[in-house]
DNA sequence: GTGGTCTAGACCACT
DNA sequence: GTGGTCTAGACCACA
């Protein structure tokens, strides 16, 4: 049984919560490569979500290459951790960059950022 | 003629960046209290997007408080610039918390964050 | 000089706002049948509004019968005062009918309803 | 199916027409906390409306807090029954204000507007 | 001229 | 299936 945990309301559609977290236990090697996963139907039940959400999230993970599903025998953690670490890198720059962005078009300084995000981690 | 400029690509939505950028022009007093914005006509003229979404932009703007829309007249900067402050903050905020909590997922601590935000700023 | 105030931010249209006061003050007669109004000008300047809000007050009251305008001498109140207290009465009734109907959609009770009322006027 | 009639002619959009249907359903229990309602596409079928209409109410009770908005799963009736009654007195108390003013304008005095409401029920 | 509402319909994102 | 965004355009109400 996968420790993930899905915040419904935040705004973060769960298939992309899922991708994120399996994407963190592979990088904190509470998965490792080779390692299985847990089935489409263990996991929308687990996590009580639509099966659709399962799939989706599976999918797009194997699309990055991240885990490879192997049809009738199961789905499994990718043989490349370097691809991961890569991955894993290139989607927080992209949401920083994007955060970036939206922030500076709200007259936000990166000064102002800054701190509202250390604060933020002291909650 | 506001300096407002879209980009399609972002998968952000027209109206958001809209509004995104009218509460960064007022943050930066480009505009100031009371002032009149461009029609929704002129405005979706100059952008090139469906009136609607013009109407979106201002419609959701007035629900924050920032602007008023006074039907026959016009539409000008809310006299209130305490509840612009207020409502751009949040939006910063639910901002920061999503990548938080996405980062977080995918197993970077915060230091990592951090460093990554501030390298890129250097650029 | 009518004694005439007029609240931009209720949400009743200006040129509303005019005719209900011109009623009023012809049915407690400090305006008389004969009596001249200010002219669209005057009236527009005094209220500080735009003309055209005079100009649409002035031409509802006179498809209404309430008052007459005399190419090139002057807008008059209507000789006919039976006609006013019926066009009065029949304004506020259908009034009232619409909020009861909006009320009643909303779910409120006939009591709930005049209770709200007194106490509105208590204040 | 939601027992919800429009009336085309009353001047009162079609989108405040099912928002105040839709909290006095919720106000008499007819739909309860958690309830789910029609699809968008299902309310624009029923009352043969163009979904925009149906997107624009949901949309203004959502902003209201009376209902939300689930990407991909439906629509429900918001848990907070106390935002509810708020946002429905709101709704009554402008009403009433903006008859009250009028009615002044009109030169109706307190007692002749009671009166006549009181008088209107019994019918 | 201004904002406000509405239709008819497409395409996308999420479950 | 669900909600979310957008286009193209019409028509109305208000100043």
């Amino acid at each position: 049984m996968l420790p993930l945990q899905l915040n419904p309301r935040l705004g973060i559609p769960i298939y992309r919560q899922i991708m994120d977290a399996i994407r963190g236990l592979i990088a904190s090697e509470a998965l490792k490569p080779g390692e299985r996963l847990p089935s489409l139907r263990e996991l929308a039940t687990q996590l009580r979500i639509n099966p659709s959400s399962a799939v989706k999230a599976y999918s797009e993970l194997q699309h990055a290459g991240v885990i490879s599903l192997d049809h009738g025998r199961g789905t499994f953690v990718s043989e490349k951790p370097g691809l991961l670490a890569q991955s894993r890198k290139k989607v927080l720059d992209q949401d920083l960059r994007a955060l970036l962005l939206k922030a500076k078009n709200l007259g936000f300084s990166s000064k102002e950022i800054l701190r509202a995000l250390t604060e933020m981690e002291k909650e």
